[in-house]
DNA sequence: CGAAATTTTGACTAGGTTCAAGTTCTGTGG
DNA sequence: CCACAGAACTTGAACCTAGTCAAAATTTCG
């Protein structure tokens, strides 16, 4: 295994707090792992072994209901963890991690956390504001999805990807990875035939620019005011 | 201010790992106060200057939209910590809190939170466990309102009322405090009507037992059976 | 008893899904 | 290098779930 460099993540928010000789003890216990594109990294209901931080790529976390339908409950970008189901209290993953490009992560056996946790408290803070935010996200989502009529939906999908992940391009901002009409669906809770609609219209009007699992907002500012339920 | 009885709170998940000596602690640095029904405990985008842990009664939780709808983001039965803000890395509250019946919690500054946590790494493990299961929660509410019904979703949202606040009548479990219709739509995403409409179609099929701000399920099973998709 | 809050119900509407083709990409293998 | 098969995307038409609009009935409480 090749040594770990400290330097690529200790100004990450999980190390904050940590010395960087601690920071070399947490990174010790690691592994560093690469997952091709389409692979799971663990799956739904799966006993959870280990936990994670993205080096590289993006994955999509999703979740199959009982007759079968998908729900993307959040990709993830590098430098978060994840799978964190035993800091959690649980011993099984609730979702499934898929690479949407070739990724890195480092791996940590679940063994390792009681005598991390303990030994550095912050470790614990740090995961704890982590889980946090996030459940303000998923709460955030369930008023969005009470209140918002889908095209509203669409637009803060959109702008949170372009936040999370935009890279800027000459026509606007581009999601860093490919997407399909079929992903926003899943993370709207619409159809694809909508977001297709919606999506279409939009480019009629010169605020995306679309492409086969591609999305370039051109004018984020418009699609803001979208999502706000102001203009239109 | 009454001396607190360690033993009314000693066995709730947060103080598990703690001992009497570190509970009383902790402990010692909370009031308890009482709110009356109506009554606000803390106020969305308010500063954070405290959190809690509620003793008697029951809250609800709601967040606020632009537009002013309310959407119930979780009902706060006795025994549970809220209001974390800070531990979450927060400085303001992401809800409102309202007692709906007479209620008492104990209360801490924010200020104390630093030291009790780096103190006692349990209470910090603990937090985060809560607030993974509340994560878990929303998640899961999420993938409900992206692919059922209204139907289903009333079904799941008074099935988990029933179990986390149910109380065992004759007719069968009834919600163990006053619950409106409207609170119900704004649990589930749908409109007052809407929800009225299918509770009194479940009234008419002996499902459910209806009155004012009341709600008994009478046919725990067959609502169960609703809530999965299956009978009818 | 009267006023306010809660609940019920009816009629109509519409946003979004479903069903059904058809079109446009893209990568692969001959 | 080009043909082609599969995947992704688009679009039209019919339909339906749940929302909106409107009004009345019921309950609670001062």
């Amino acid at each position: 295994m090749p040594a770990l460099d400290r330097s690529l993540v200790a100004s990450l928010p999980v190390f904050q707090g940590l010395t960087p000789e601690q920071q070399d003890d947490v990174l010790g216990e690691a592994q560093s792992v690469r997952y091709p594109k389409g692979a799971d990294v663990f799956q739904q209901d799966q006993q959870a072994q280990h936990f994670f931080l993205l080096l590289h790529g993006h994955l999509r976390v999703y979740r199959l209901t009982p007759d079968g339908q998908q729900v993307v409950v959040r990709y993830i970008s590098p430098g978060e963890i994840f799978g964190v189901a035993m800091a959690l209290g649980r011993t099984t993953y609730p979702a499934t991690a898929a690479a949407v490009v070739d990724s890195v992560a480092l791996v940590w056996p679940n063994a390792v956390w009681p005598r991390l946790s303990e030994t550095y408290p912050a470790l614990l803070a740090n995961t704890l504001r982590t889980v946090g935010s996030r459940l303000q996200d998923a709460q955030t989502r369930v008023v969005e999805m009470s209140t918002e009529q889908v095209e509203r939906r669409i637009a803060h999908a959109l702008l949170r990807l372009a936040q999370q992940s935009g890279r800027k391009v000459e026509t606007g901002i581009q999601i860093d990875f490919p997407i399909s009409r079929q992903d926003v669906a899943e993370m709207t809770g619409a159809t694809l035939h909508t977001v297709s609609r919606v999506l279409s219209a939009w480019e009629d009007r010169g605020l995306v620019e679309g492409g086969r699992q591609k999305i370039t907002l051109r004018d984020p500012h418009r699609i803001f005011m979208l999502a706000e339920g102001n203009g239109g």
